[in-house]
DNA sequence: TCCCATAGTTCGGAAATTCGGAACTAACGG
DNA sequence: CCGTTAGTTCCGAATTTCCGAACTATGGGA
């Protein structure tokens, strides 16, 4: 159990951005994060959707998210502390957080009946 | 051979957009289309990097983009015209594009020694 | 008309990813 | 020291990706 790897912003890469973000539940987990500003970790977004994430699933987002540079996270007690990096990748690359966020914002309520 | 298949742009979805633009290829793929326009398939972009695509690679690359929503293919002659959707996509994903290529397009020279 | 060349697609199996349950580890609180 | 909470790691099953080989479609001659 290392100290968690964290990329720095420059060894950010957009394949890795867009690939994390491509998937609904991570999405949703990084909408979240950088919603709240700071999100106790794992346990509190288990079920964002209708769907039970098991833990070993979300770990492995947490895992993906943080890897592409796109959180941080940091042990604090028992739990895990995650910020939204999104101030140092929205500096390095202007406006791609914004978009991605807006484009699943907007097609969110268009699933209704 | 079926007539390809397109999806309206309201059955656009975005993790779909951005998993097809999570691979640096078809990403390379996608940027070239746009720019030129309108740009005659796959032979002609077979070696965008510096790494030569087998055709069957190529095909399925296209398919992605095409299924994605993000290119609108059809046969002309033996060959085949791929124009972007860019402007459609724009109007339902308002900057996601942009953002996207731009993002790829910031880090493409940051590989230099 | 028949055959060839060009441009893509489909098939099929190997390699790489992803998913999720079970077992394991770390950090407190009695 | 034991139990509980919060996450991580391990590993097998299911899915996806990759690419060579075979196939299909279209146009141009001879």
């Amino acid at each position: 159990m290392r100290p968690l790897f964290h990329p720095a912003i420059e060894d950010v890469r957009p394949e890795a951005i867009l690939h994390a973000l491509a998937d609904p539940a991570r999405a949703a987990i990084f909408a979240s994060i950088t919603q709240a500003g700071c999100v106790q970790a794992c346990a509190a977004l288990a079920s964002l959707g209708e769907r039970v994430i098991p833990k070993s699933s979300l770990s492995a987002h947490f895992k993906v998210l943080r890897e592409a540079g796109l959180i941080r996270s940091e042990r604090h007690g028992v739990e895990m502390r995650n910020h939204s990096r999104c101030a140092e990748v929205e500096a390095r690359f202007p406006g791609l957080l914004a978009a991605i966020l807006n484009a699943y914002a907007g097609v969110k309520g268009c699933t209704a009946p």
